[in-house]
RNA sequence: GGCCCUAUCGUCUAUCGGUUAGGACACAAGCUUCUCAAGCUUGGAAGCCGGGUUCGAUUCCCGGUAGGGUCACCA
């Protein structure tokens, strides 16, 4: 039988990194089993839900490659009301459910009450085995607030049924749910699916994840630059593993690998430093084709003629990236540089004569070098021997604040490459005439 | 509070009765290095407590404790 998962949210906020794992588990699942996830929205609730909350997690699964252009239909609960009419006096018919007083206000309106058989329900659930509950203290519960307006609990029964769901894998605090929802499925004679709770993603000190603690939301991650792939490795990663030693996975290695029993049982805490640097691993399993693209996407800092490879090496996001642009690590690229001249000597360990001695020397090396052959290793050969027998740093040093200006940059042999051999030697030059005024 | 779920390094986790309790992030040190990163090596760091079962429990059972979830005319 084809494995069917649905991921179905409710509007009623923005797309949170909870719901984004519940929706990744459930189509690593169906992938996995060559099913397919099938997607609705639960917005029976027309009071707080927002169109601008169900773009927003449309977007956000866009964006984490988890709604494919062969995606069903989303269905909407708000469209279907005429749909649960007919099984609430369906229930209603063959006593299983009654139509009573509303508690509050409107005494013309009466909700439709279901008649609890007071049993014990058990189910087995694909990640903690058997749970029971005895449904005795639900009550009657009430499972529409009237014929024409259902609630929850018989809408996702009902829609779980008319989809042909087979696995609700869905978050820890369902599962008290379950109960009712089984109570009403066997009422209208349904089949049950699976089921298989996942734990919650917790906040650091273990309450649960809100605005409080930071960024919940899926889109504040797409805004600070990760990529969607490593953000959804992070997510497979809390709460399930491999069972190998593997811990950096695409979409796509996920679905061969994910399986149901490798679900953890408890909840996890949401680590931004472990998202961080597995964003970094992902970035540099980019091609720098690959890299400049999608950088060249995300920021408005302007990246024509960046050092890519570098860059890549040492921002672990595209937000990272841009702070880096423009803090102006890079800035030895633009034809002009500019620094106090101290700084030429100070981490040469050296007087102005001496760097001046050596930069002399670096400048008739590097004259010989053919532009054609003008990249780093060659350069580094040229001037290294030289710098060695000398003294790295004396010489090294103030070559490299020459060319870049700064206290921290790249080497000075990638930077000469970067630049050119004209704009380096004349980075030379003015660095001389600054030592000459020390 | 009732009901339900859970419990291994600071964090994410491996272990399906016998292991020097493994890996990763973070942290520290070292190597490399002209600087900053990256990289490499090394190190510190864990079975909540108490009972059982067993030749032997982190692992199985019970109790306690702690944390979480849930108790809507929300989902």
């Amino acid at each position: 039988m084809k494995v069917i998962t649905r991921f179905p949210p409710s509007p009623t906020g923005y797309f949170h990194i909870g719901s984004a794992r519940t929706a990744l588990f459930n189509y690593l699942f169906a992938a996995h089993e060559g099913g397919e996830m099938r997607m609705r929205f639960e917005d029976t609730d027309t009071a707080r839900g927002k169109k601008e909350y169900e773009d927003d997690i449309l977007e956000g699964m866009r964006w984490l490659g988890l709604l494919g252009k062969k995606q069903a239909a989303v269905w909407k609960q708000s469209e279907r009301t005429g749909v649960y009419r007919g099984y609430i006096k369906q229930l209603i018919e063959a006593g299983h459910a009654y139509e009573a007083e509303a508690a509050t206000d409107n005494p013309d309106k009466k909700v439709v009450r279901f008649k609890n058989p007071n049993t014990t329900v058990t189910f087995n659930d694909l990640v903690r085995g058997p749970v029971s509950f005895d449904t005795g203290e639900l009550k009657d519960f009430i499972i529409a607030k009237s014929v024409d307006d259902p609630l929850y609990h018989l809408a996702v029964v009902v829609d779980d049924h008319e989809m042909g769901v087979t696995h609700v894998i869905r978050g820890e605090d369902h599962i008290s749910n379950t109960q009712r929802q089984i109570l009403i499925l066997v009422a209208l004679g349904y089949g049950r699916p699976a089921y298989a709770h996942i734990p919650l993603i917790l906040a650091p000190d273990r309450s649960k994840l809100s605005k409080r603690h930071g960024a919940v939301s899926v889109n504040e991650y797409r805004r600070q630059g990760f990529l969607p792939h490593a953000f959804v490795n992070y997510l497979a990663l809390l709460g399930w593993n491999p069972g190998t030693e593997q811990e950096v996975f695409t979409l796509e290695e996920l679905v061969k690998v994910f399986s149901l029993e490798r679900i953890h049982k408890s909840g996890a805490i949401f680590d931004k430093e472990k998202l961080l640097w597995l964003n970094h691993q992902h970035s540099k399993r980019l091609t720098d084709a690959e890299y400049a693209g999608l950088l060249k996407d995300f920021t408005d800092a302007d990246v024509s003629l960046l050092p890519v490879s570098l860059i890549k090496e040492r921002a672990r996001t595209f937000g990272e990236a841009t702070e880096l642009i423009k803090s102006g690590e890079y800035d030895f690229l633009a034809e002009k540089v500019g620094y106090e001249p101290h700084l030429l000597l100070k981490g040469a360990k050296t007087d102005a004569a001496t760097a001046k001695k050596h930069l002399k020397e670096v400048e008739t090396l590097l004259i010989d070098v053919s532009e054609k052959v003008f990249v780093s290793e060659e350069i580094k050969n040229v001037i290294y021997p030289y710098a060695t027998e000398q003294g790295r740093s004396t010489v090294l040093w103030p070559l490299r604040v020459a060319l870049s200006g700064r206290e921290k940059s790249p080497d000075p042999f990638i930077i000469a490459s970067l630049i050119g051999k004209e704009v380096t030697l004349r980075r030379i030059e003015s660095a001389l005439s600054h030592l000459s005024t020390l």
